[in-house]
DNA sequence: TTGTAAGCGAGACGGTACGTCCGGTCTTCCG
DNA sequence: CGGAAGACCGGACGTACCGTCTCGCTTACAA
């Protein structure tokens, strides 16, 4: 992201000036009324220098959010599972409401038909969470907290996929009361019974499923 | 949808050739090249015929999916419901793919950004299969197939959500193994364990499904 | 000149504010900092709109001056051909100044640099001007005021070419003496030494002339 | 022309290569194409470099039309006024043609804008060849070629006047058959009829001239 | 002989205007 | 009188150059 021409020369203070207004006009007008020109007027900044260094508004806010994020990147740890997979789902949540405004939804909307932004969203702020979250959980596997051969892109596709399904489909978040619910249920599809006899038999059947 | 000035007097062969070339239109170049100006100039209609009837050219899409789908609106029951299911899915991920080409997904990438159309697109596309998946869930209920007291909103979230999710971070659309091990994790989950008169019972339905 | 896609159903008011506009901009800035932005803005009027009707801002000014000139057309004939001269080389020298904010000024230096504008701007303003110039002249000779073997096309050349020479050359305009002098001079050698008799109706006329 | 900041430290070579890059471009494109950072491009120089020594694209054309001018600045005189006219005339419209892509025509056109480059383009170019070519018609009335009364500026205009008028208006430069009409014509005006002891040695230098 | 100040190449920068595209409205005229 | 045709105003697009402004670098004069 923004590795144009030299960028050795590149003026920093235009740079953060174009983020800083950006963000304050996607805040105002929603990333779907957001525009070159009203950025590089609000930022004081002449359109060129934005086209230099981004492609499109969309890898613009695409590093406004990488920004932002990078700031709070490790993945959390308390040793209680639940609550952190809670925790993780509760950031997403954040970022992604509200629909109508939020530049992250914005974002993936554009993603949606633009092959080459998908990319970049895909490598620079997804690919990242999704390792964090692996992460954690294969922590928990070596803890005993979860089975040893879960499959763990069933449990993100089971875990995140809530948020998303309700964002496209202008559901509404999940309350944390759902999201407990979620959360639990998920797990409890991921760690079979547990007293000695059931369990044999549960990965038994587990095993003819997958 | 399309409920203009006076809709006895439509002419209706101007509605299907604006529905046909808006579907030509989106799959030759995508749903963020299509615009109303190509429409009217390859239906060979004026622009303002499109405007009376449709608020915007996301509701032209809406339509024309909506007609799609009316075609094939029953929800499936073979009485095997993880099968069903995977049928219900298939279709859904069907309809959203290719992710950069598929008129549906433009429409949800639209309606991110779009609340009115948000709004006719789950009053229209959305509930009525949400309904259909419910009431397809409950027979499932009756039957013992499913705990009583099972959350069919979990249950949505859980087999749906993996395919959004995989549509706005273009993770690529579950294989069928993936898909088979994403209901049989989600119907395990929502079937917890139970003191063991019940647990034999749905052991027997577990066995249908695997 | 201005004859677009379909001129039937042209905007009649458009054109002229656009013509206005154009006039009041030139007036104000000169023909080099007028700008097809500023002029609809002034004009309240879509850039579309000027862009469908003429190729370029030389091609409105143009338009300009033509329907400035129509309304004065046709040649003086006093009688008195020095004085009508003087007359069709004072109405040019007023078209021509002041040289640096005169619309034809600028239409001239533009169309120096392109052909196309160039083409038009003879076809349309120059060639009508030398036709009623020369049939002045014709009758001049048809009248005996000048030799019946004059070349028209030198004395057009003499007679305009000061104008064009000052012009070009930022020399300033002749003054009303100077005027004199130059169509004294062209006509006197336009009528070469003759016999006696003859030379001595030349005289005659000549000193009405000085 | 060309008296920057310190002249001394100055660099001849990019000097040469900005003159000749300028000259390059303008023929290949003509003077309206012709962009400062074209130039600076081809010649393998900075901007500032330019900036620096000139005040605009018209300067650097200014200062290579000079240049190549001094080559070839004496006037001539041969003894033969006629002929000696018919080649300064030759020279202008060499210098003059072809009108669209030509140098100085390109020059004139923007002076006509801009009254510094106006004002460069008079002091360097223009009044050097006029007062040279004043000097060669003096050093004619000193000879009796030319009445001792003649009016120089008027013999300026009528001479140099076609050419300009016929550059402006994009009429053709003059044949050499006209050319030379040209000439005599105006050599008579300039010879007004006059007392018979001399006219008769008027009539004579005129028939040297015809 | 070594600063130090200039000229230089490179090119980023804030701007202005370009000419195009499309959105949504309005008008005209045909069937 | 509905609809095709399309002109119209407006606003954003992405591009081309403008003229100014740092950057390091070489280069030549002065201490």
């Amino acid at each position: 992201m923004s590795k144009g021409p030299n960028a050795a020369r590149r003026n920093e203070s235009s740079r953060q000036a174009i983020l800083a207004a950006t963000e304050d006009l996607c805040r105002e007008n929603g990333y779907g009324r957001l525009t070159i020109e009203a950025i590089a007027a609000r930022a004081g900044v002449g359109k060129t220098t934005i086209y230099r260094w981004w492609p499109s508004k969309g890898a613009v806010v695409l590093e406004l959010l990488d920004q932002a994020a990078t700031l709070a990147s490790a993945p959390p740890d308390t040793g209680d599972l639940a609550a952190d997979l809670r925790t993780l789902l509760t950031e997403v949540i954040g970022i992604l409401t509200p629909v109508h405004t939020s530049p992250a939804t914005g974002l993936i909307a554009e993603a949606l038909q633009d092959p080459d932004l998908a990319h970049d969203l895909r490598e620079h702020l997804i690919e990242p969470r999704i390792a964090a979250f692996k992460q954690r959980l294969r922590r928990a596997q070596d803890a005993g907290q979860l089975s040893a051969d879960a499959d763990l892109d069933v449990a993100l596709d089971l875990l995140y996929g809530p948020l998303y399904h309700r964002m496209a489909l202008h559901l509404g978040m999940p309350d944390p009361g759902h999201l407990d619910s979620l959360v639990a249920h998920v797990l409890r599809a991921l760690t079979p019974p547990h007293p000695a006899g059931v369990r044999e038999r549960r990965r038994k059947s587990q095993t003819g499923v997958s």
